[in-house]
DNA sequence: CAGTGGTCTAGACCACATG
DNA sequence: ATGTGGTCTAGACCACTGG
């Protein structure tokens, strides 16, 4: 008897389904258009509606879908390219889409202490910050500052609040930047971050970790956690790189 | 009546379920150390094996655990950080863990072709490659260059295979490099990719897009997709930000 | 209020690795 | 043959959004 199809495994349905969806996006939908509710289309394509899910989440975590509870499934734009990393000699804080919200002194977590070179039990000012493009947020930060990268910081003035992360600011760009090294990596959101970028805790974000070098010293270490399903992250002196999913264009909005 | 949890909403289980995980591999576990199955690890906290799947999703997600069919889940090491985009003026294939496997000549998606500023129907020169690192396969590339950035390319010796794509390379490292352009966003592999990675379809990837600049032209376009489970992107001129998870240090493997 | 996506369950079967 | 993780189902209930 020969086996007609030999070895082949059948593909997953839900990853089927992904391919399915993705042609669709490219062909029959415009930005912004709402989907069938979930129950619909698992009912259309005849799978369980988990199954169904995991199609629709594989595609979100692709950026091709936004999922809003109460709402619906609606299709994504491109993703925004951010800027990370560009303009070497920058500190944080030159205007850009970056907002202070708050900042104060506390002993860090040991990985940021170790990090930054300072002992485990020494404070450090910790500046929370939130970025924003086109309106909507896009990444959460915590920037650690050693005291000692800024001396003359007078708690006088601004004790608390945006006021006082501005002032933390302001004394840290009076330091000679060297230069920066960056990282990326995956990482999941924390209810604070997620709320902040308005996801569900453990939505996938890429963790952008800066050390500002300054002096041969670690002048300042930023922990950024960008939104993964909008964005997409720019390194280097100039644009962007611009690359789309396939297929024929989709209509405008 | 004072309500004594104001509106506090009980966090799902999977993402409680996940913090303990997450504590106890802080605390009680080593590198490489065999976790119990799901069936008994859902028994024991009282969950269906969906919803402790789920937490054990996350973690692997942000790469603290590493699951192998018919094999088991492992307690994963510390993410290794791949450098990306260093040393600026470096052509690919200057003796880095990159591996070149084949080079065809033939029309590349459109999308590329419309980054490269090709047309679209002309065929460019694609060289996949491996990136390996300790010895674990990390990255699969999809490295087009179009024709007029190797014009004294014959085709008479190496005709194919991982031959021919050294042939491009080193045609290719010929011309000056201006500077290269890097963009990272999150994606998950394809079947292809997959393979290559030693992971299953739709495994979240980092996807990097880098533009290689030569006289203001763009002479080559690379899409790479690393493993995000294992690999942490580091960019920038020098060595590593290590940030490691919190809590006590696990013992050595 | 009705409708949406998000969570959770209990069970079944499959693909794969290993002894 | 056994045990592992991967896929899939059918159904229930919850949390949130909006009219």
């Amino acid at each position: 008897m020969g086996t007609t199809q030999l070895d082949t495994v059948p593909e997953p349905k839900y990853w089927h389904l992904r391919t399915v969806l993705t042609e669709a996006l490219d062909s029959e939908f415009s930005v912004g258009e709402i989907l069938p509710n979930e129950r619909d289309l698992a009912a259309r394509f005849g799978v369980a509606r988990a199954t169904l899910r995991q199609a629709l989440e594989q595609l979100e975590l692709e950026g091709r879908l936004q999922r809003r509870r109460g709402v619906g499934t609606t299709v994504a734009p491109p993703r925004v390219g951010v800027a990370v990393g560009s303009r070497k000699h920058d500190w944080p804080g030159t205007d850009d889409g970056w907002q202070p919200l708050d900042s104060v002194l506390a002993v860090p977590p040991p990985a940021v202490a170790d990090a930054l070179g300072t002992g485990r039990d020494e404070p450090v000012h910790t500046v929370r910050r939130s970025r924003v493009t086109d309106g909507r947020p896009v990444a959460a930060e915590l920037l650690h500052i050693p005291p000692a990268s800024v001396p003359d910081l007078t708690a006088i003035d601004a004790p608390s609040g945006a006021a006082r992360a501005r002032a933390v600011l302001r004394e840290l760009r009076r330091l000679e930047l060297e230069r920066q090294e960056n990282a990326v990596e995956l990482g999941s959101a924390h209810a604070e971050d997620a709320r902040q970028l308005d996801r569900l805790p453990g939505a996938p974000v890429l963790v952008v970790t800066t050390r500002y070098c300054a002096g041969s010293r670690i002048a300042a270490l930023s922990v950024a956690t960008y939104r993964a399903d909008t964005c997409r992250l720019t390194f280097g002196d100039s644009g962007d790189v611009e690359i789309h999913h396939g297929g024929p264009r989709s209509r405008a909005c």
